[in-house]
DNA sequence: TTGTAAGCGTTATCAT
DNA sequence: ATGATAACGCTTACAA
């Protein structure tokens, strides 16, 4: 059914090695010979098979993209999908194809890591989602396939990870609201099993504390927001003196607004608020939001250039992007 | 280094067609001979090879999702995420691999369709966002590789689609706006190789010229937020008393009434706008937009769905899912 | 410059 | 119930 060197080979009166060379560009042959075979295979609509070669040369020129929890809440669609773009236009651009897996913390129990990379013969995988103590974790290290996380510190043999400075993000953040005059400060951080939380945390603490600030008006919500209006309420309640809230996520922050004007203050006149990543809400709600950038595309790029590297022999390094501070109206 | 049936046949001293018939789960195999194999692949940590079995049994358990101009504008993304997720998860529930691709008008031009699926020797396909008249279209027609196209019209032997009722989304709209009172209903369309925006505009006629009004304030853009913005222009300027506009998406939407508000019209008390998708903006912009909503999600779960009813021998049938106008602030 | 033949990790056919 | 053996479509020594 389906054309294969076989056919070519017989339709030129060569052999299929010399097919292969043909299609390959090797030099050791007869230019002729070459000419008659390429020939061949394009009359014939010849498609070489990429599961063949992958098979022989064991090599799959495939990069897989596991994300775990990717649907869970709409907290991930707005992160994920440039991170998504910037993998797969990086990875079609270096001639990798792309598979995309997603997983969960119980399915990371179910389905071994390994049997994804294997079943495909995945080449390099990237891994974003994961919680600091996700099952993944410990076997993307004993792993040989290379891998770089996303957001979460591991270094490995053949592990790296691209991160932004959530630490300083954190605190420029923090800092730009103490010198606008904020002394009561909250911060509503996301769920403890992100690694970027801790960061976040230590950023708002180093700049509250280097203010001379206390730094212990914390709430722990989960990204989304829900959990903005829900940190809003429960930080006011204990500290009514808070004058602005530093969000982990857009979204938090978004949610902390509508809660704050639920209870009649005005952003940013009231109480000033600033999130974290830019997503595309973030200017299009009212306050628009001042909010810390995260540049998703290029973790996504970033990291196949990673994985790439690593494919080739180097040792991947860690990536670490710089954030940056976007002053909007709700500050 | 990597453990195939082979190894597990030499340790358990059996053939490998007994590890095969192990694994897969015969029945013809003596019990205690699969449990034996089934422990020692369990203990020597054999990862079936996907690839190789792809190779012999021509067949890869394999779906891929080709999207064109996937980043173009930043329209995609709200629509693209919930359809990518819908895809990922069903198709991972059915046992199938995801392979994400993207292309371009241009693109399509240089590397063939059947490429794409002889490469990774596909099982099927599903294609989102071509325009009308793209290479592709063709292509998939020819093609004997299950396909089902989202958003565009095509039926073949081994091609079926998923879409919208569009006509009746955009009839629901411009029906709402002259129930309202609106009289003079401009339409600012999607671009013109957008099978959809050829229906919304019969939608659009239908439900003017069936209230006696005249149908004839059409704009087309682009999808994009830009393109809201110049419609309104461009359609203002001719036509002052239009105090209505239906959108062929919710960017377009949005970039209506910020525009708009520019010309110091109020929306909705000036102007009524509807939009069509209903993203996540749709909800946090303000005014909050009324809109058509699209079940994304099932887009992807469906057009999966179908694919596999044809790989199973069913004849694809074409899929229409229904639209729901709901209404929000902006009318 | 070209061909022969082995092998990649499976499944499948046919014996036994 | 089990085992040889031939595919699957390709690459790659090694020979010629």
């Amino acid at each position: 059914m389906t054309v294969t060197i076989k056919d070519i080979a017989k339709q030129a009166g060569v052999s299929i090695t010399t097919v292969s060379r043909a299609m390959n560009g090797y030099r050791d042959i007869n230019p002729e010979t070459r000419k008659r075979v390429l020939q061949i295979a394009d009359e014939l609509n010849y498609r070489p098979s990429g599961i063949a070669r992958s098979l022989v040369m064991k090599q799959s020129k495939t990069i897989g993209l596991i994300i775990s929890e990717m649907t869970r809440s709409r907290t991930g669609h707005h992160f994920l999908f440039d991170v998504i773009s910037g993998v797969n236009d990086r990875a079609m651009a270096l001639g990798y194809d792309l598979i995309l897996a997603t997983t969960s913390p119980h399915e990371q129990q179910v389905v071994p890591y390994m049997e994804l990379c294997h079943r495909r013969q995945l080449d390099g995988v990237i891994l974003s989602g994961v919680r600091t103590k996700d099952p993944y974790l410990q076997e993307v290290l004993d792993s040989d396939i290379p891998c770089v996380l996303i957001d979460v510190p591991l270094l490995g043999k053949a592990c790296s990870h691209i991160t932004l400075d959530n630490r300083k993000g954190a605190h420029q953040a923090v800092k730009y609201l103490i010198r606008s005059g904020h002394r009561h400060i909250g911060f509503i951080n996301g769920h403890r099993e992100a690694f970027v939380s801790e960061e976040r945390l230590l950023g708002y603490r180093h700049a509250m504390e280097e203010a001379g600030l206390k730094a212990e008006w914390v709430f722990y919500g989960d990204f989304d927001e829900a959990s903005g209006r829900e940190g809003v309420r429960h930080l006011l309640e204990q500290n009514p003196e808070l004058s602005a809230f530093f969000c982990a996520s857009d979204l938090m922050a978004i949610g902390a607004m509508r809660e704050l004007e639920g209870m009649g203050k005005k952003v940013p006149q009231d109480v000033s608020v600033i999130g974290f990543d830019d997503i595309d809400l973030a200017h299009y709600v009212t306050p628009t939001l001042s909010t810390v950038y995260q540049p998703r595309y290029q973790f996504g790029t970033q990291a196949v250039d990673v994985i790439v590297g690593m494919l080739e022999g180097e040792q991947g390094k860690p990536v670490v992007l710089e954030p940056e501070l976007l002053l909007r109206e709700s500050t």
